[in-house]
DNA sequence: TTGTAAGCGTTATCAC
DNA sequence: GTGATAACGCTTACAA
């Protein structure tokens, strides 16, 4: 059985309040009860628990990150920033995935949870209606929303321009000449945000080069997943005339789509060019090396860590939106090597 | 302020036993008292705090899972799956990174950490020193390891039999008649387990087969990443005679080394063939595709939350090694299309 | 079946 | 500067 302040107290012959003093680093200890506690606690090999300071304070120390799935590249390369933008503020972080688990969503938002042990919640959700949002009210958990563009003034967010960064990827293959350019990545039976605003984008961009959407490019994808983006790359390629450029909702549908164009005996970009959304390192290394639009992930996560934290600190800092960059990189798969 | 037990009871004119009783779904309360509880609940918006909760029963209902880098997909993937698998039991895992960082390692495995509140520490060193581990024994927190192979009884331990695994992927280089086989990812600066024990199967390997082992065909590598398997690939390929196979220790290695390949002029498999070791999604849609040995991380991760939690739920239980099964996967990278 | 009350191990508010 | 002691919100003997 672990020991105790109490103990520690007992056998240092000082009281629990001295003895949490020398523990917490208050100022106020004289050099000789510092040394007489230090004893005791070395000899009771005393740890304080955290719990009991928990439930005292009010704070766990620990940050709850929500993301779809951990192993998508994309998110685990923001959990990676966000984990170490925690660290430096002296937080912690929890990870739950959602799946596709509108229930598991739901309790986490609304608070629902009989283990919710932290202060904050980031959310990011890829899909997501934004219905669940209105149910956070009821609590008074900190929320933080990341990556999509829907500001209504009501919470914190770290939004990327969604429809901007599709309209720029679009355009970058409309200004390499393509007509046939194909979409990857709708969802038109639900009404979730990114998507739709990455269709948006990608219409748009078409609008403005002249150039037709017809309504069999535009290709849905129910999970963003590089197999999902080589069916649908497969399907788009088999039509006749094919596209003659795709541009994915993430890169790594386009992963998936880049070996599906080679599997049907396309040349990428000569017959197909490929562009996605994120900028994975993995995209970095693929043959060709995967152009996209680059979001600033690190930003998102310091951003999203410093708005909870501020929100933990003080509930009644206004709600505030951030908008983070993202830029063209164009590699192989659009212009060639 | 939100509303507690006691102002749950107050409301409803019983006492706070009564109040815990339905809240924790205890079976002998008349239906009466419950009604009047529930509305209760209902009007004051009550929730349990999770905290109190923990505090009294001890129990926090989250595992830690400690790996080098969360964005490294095999963690990623071993992280979904843990998650997965602690859910089902009715845990949440929390991730911590070590990066390679040594001293947050210390505290973790010490309990040296003020804030840790979980049940259970699942360990998954990539390339970490067996000291570390010796230095956990003064703490009660229940601990099981990942994916090494150095059992010493004191812990329950997930492994993988790496000197087996890196000799499986060397042999299938061999019968495939290669002869100048190197190797990426050795570490002959430190004495981690993971590269000592696959640099061992591959030398094992080579001289079952009649090889000689060149020194200059082992190459370390600092990080399993991308990068520096390109890095590593590059320079072997600029060698003269050059490799005719590369057994790299990750997949992660092996993705930099297809890319190094190619920007060197080589073809794969005809001119060099290429192997790694994890099975991780991405090496299914590399061009080639990558030939690999496969761990079996949905039994790793279920294992591993199985044993923490028998542990958790009992103290005493005497301390197990399950080996989880590896299978060689060739793919194009070795086989050819 | 329900009420009363004693903790769980801290921190923080008083006195001294 | 240090010592008692009352919370924090819950679970659970023990009583009734």
């Amino acid at each position: 059985m672990p020991a105790t302040l109490r103990d520690v107290a007992n056998l240092a012959q000082v009281s629990v309040r001295t003895v949490s003093n020398v523990v917490s680093g208050y100022e106020h200890v004289s050099e000789r009860m510092r040394q007489k506690v230090m004893r005791a606690i070395e000899e009771l090999d005393y740890r304080p628990n955290p719990v009991a300071r928990t439930l005292r304070t009010g704070r766990t120390g620990m940050l709850a990150l929500v993301v779809p799935e951990i192993d998508v590249p994309y998110f685990s390369e923001l959990a990676r920033d966000v984990i170490d933008a925690a660290a430096e503020l002296g937080y912690r972080v929890m990870i739950d995935q959602t799946g596709h688990d509108h229930e598991r969503e739901r309790q986490l938002l609304l608070g629902d949870d009989r283990t919710m042990l932290f202060d904050g919640l980031l959310f990011s959700p890829l899909v997501t209606k934004s219905e669940l949002l209105d149910m956070h009210g009821t609590t008074s958990m900190p929320l933080v929303l990341l990556g999509e563009h829907e500001f209504d003034g009501r919470y914190d967010h770290v939004a990327i321009n969604n429809v901007q960064a599709a309209h720029d990827a679009v355009s970058h293959l409309v200004s390499l000449g393509r007509t046939r350019i194909a979409a990857i990545g709708t969802q038109p039976l639900e009404e979730y945000a990114t998507p739709l605003q990455r269709t948006a984008g990608y219409e748009a961009a078409l609008r403005d080069a002249g150039l037709e959407a017809r309504p069999e490019h535009a290709t849905p994808a129910a999970h963003y997943s590089r197999a999902d983006g080589y069916a649908a790359a497969s399907a788009l390629l088999s039509t006749s005339p094919a596209p003659d450029a795709i541009f994915c909702f993430s890169d790594l549908l386009a992963v998936g789509a880049l070996r599906a164009a080679f599997d049907s005996g396309f040349r990428v970009p000569d017959d197909v060019a490929v562009i996605g959304i994120d900028d994975i390192e993995e995209g970095r290394f693929t043959q060709p090396s995967l152009s996209t639009v680059a979001l600033d992930t690190p930003l998102i996560a310091r951003e999203a860590v410093r708005r909870i934290v501020a929100r933990i600190d003080n509930p009644d800092t206004p709600a505030e939106e951030v908008v983070a960059e993202h830029r063209l990189v164009p590699r192989e798969s659009t212009l060639g090597s």
